[in-house]
DNA sequence: GTGCGATGTATCGCCGCGATACATCGCGAC
DNA sequence: GTCGCGATGTATCGCGGCGATACATCGCAC
């Protein structure tokens, strides 16, 4: 999760912790936090694991400033080729661990550096998952309606339209996903390995933000 | 948290674990999972706390069954006396602990046992939470809309618009407590202590949802 | 020249989640 | 009549993210 969005992030640029975390709310703040608490940990994790390096920068150079100060300098990560790998796996997911709540939007964010067939796979999964949920909360709700506090019903019925919301944005999508897919053939998947270009030039921007009625 | 949603559940009537957790499912479950793996840990947490006991019925009922297949019997969870007062303390809270994003939720959906005055405090600083955050996405897309990628910038849009959508849905909410407490005045906390009523005698519901134009 | 807010690295404890295990019960298929 | 299967029921474990917090440096305003 995390791992997928700090790959993500420094396939664009190496970037340094702070940086990062400003990257990490800019791009995905809407919905997720990122705190500190998750990052470092993370970039210790992905670390030994050999997808990235701290190209540590001052510390080495400023060898004879006060050592007993803790003299602390900025620590640059940047991916590694197993990184570059890794990430291109991670992107080429188009499972359930691609569409799930958390995740969904970490992927989507990433999409300029995705397949555009698993693009489009993703946003299918997604919307049948939110599909199933929406059935399974209207029959519930059509069951026990009567019996429901008031609040709890506008609870419910203000999270049933924000799911509504989110199906008919994602139907948007995978409809700009195939206009551009057909006006972009030759693509299925000629060479050896899928997922792994990252070109991903942006389709023709149609105009985007589907600005009729809301 | 799902302390709170404990006791206001249990409140309405003594549940056992299971039978919680299908009630959180029904109450919740648009926007909040809680798997039996929080649930069982805050009960006993709970427990230790003095806020509920556990009736566990079968047990003792059937205590000639074989013992050595460890006969479990049901384990019905009620309130104590601390319990409810712990529960009128929670409710009585109209601090950020009710409004940030984990926890208005829950908040919200117990408004039925919580005092008015309280709730359209809860309904404002949720809003103005909200609206300050508009703003802060707003501003930063703004510098940074040229630069951005065409999924991010689709993704912060859809996010922008979701919030604006939930302060449009406070709005209407706070509108209709207003007008409730117009219509019931003689209200304004007269005796000592406030938020500790639990009648919370639902006002003349004003045909709720407005099914105005979306 | 001093204080303050942004930059910068890092840790700690809490809490919720998904997966999993295991036992019982009621019911329909065969 | 029994066999399996899905619902009911209690419980644990490891993981990962979060908010709070600590601490150091830097640039700038007053």
């Amino acid at each position: 999760m995390l791992e997928l969005a700090v790959l993500g992030l420094l396939q664009e640029a190496p970037l340094h912790g702070y940086e990062l975390r400003q990257r990490l709310k800019a791009t995905l703040g809407t919905f997720r936090a990122f705190s500190y608490g998750s990052l470092y940990p993370t970039l210790r994790r992905m670390q030994a694991a050999g997808w990235i390096t701290h190209d540590d920068g001052d510390a080495t150079v400023v060898a004879d400033a006060p050592p007993l100060t803790g003299r602390r300098g900025k620590v640059v990560y940047k991916l590694t080729a197993e990184g570059k790998e890794r990430l291109a796996e991670l992107l080429s997911e188009a499972g359930p661990s691609a569409w799930e709540d958390e995740t969904f939007g970490v992927h989507f964010a990433f999409f300029g550096q995705t397949d555009p067939e698993v693009r489009v796979r993703i946003l299918e999964g997604r919307r049948s998952r939110l599909e199933e949920r929406r059935e399974g909360v209207r029959t519930s709700l059509a069951r026990t309606r009567s019996r429901l506090d008031r609040y709890t019903l506008q609870l419910q019925e203000h999270g049933l339209e924000s799911v509504d919301r989110e199906v008919r944005w994602l139907t948007e999508l995978i409809e700009t996903e195939r206009r551009s897919a057909r006006a972009r053939p030759a693509d299925p998947v000629p060479p050896g390995q899928a997922g792994t270009r990252p070109p991903s030039d942006v389709p023709p921007p149609p105009t985007a933000t589907g600005r009729g009625a809301p």
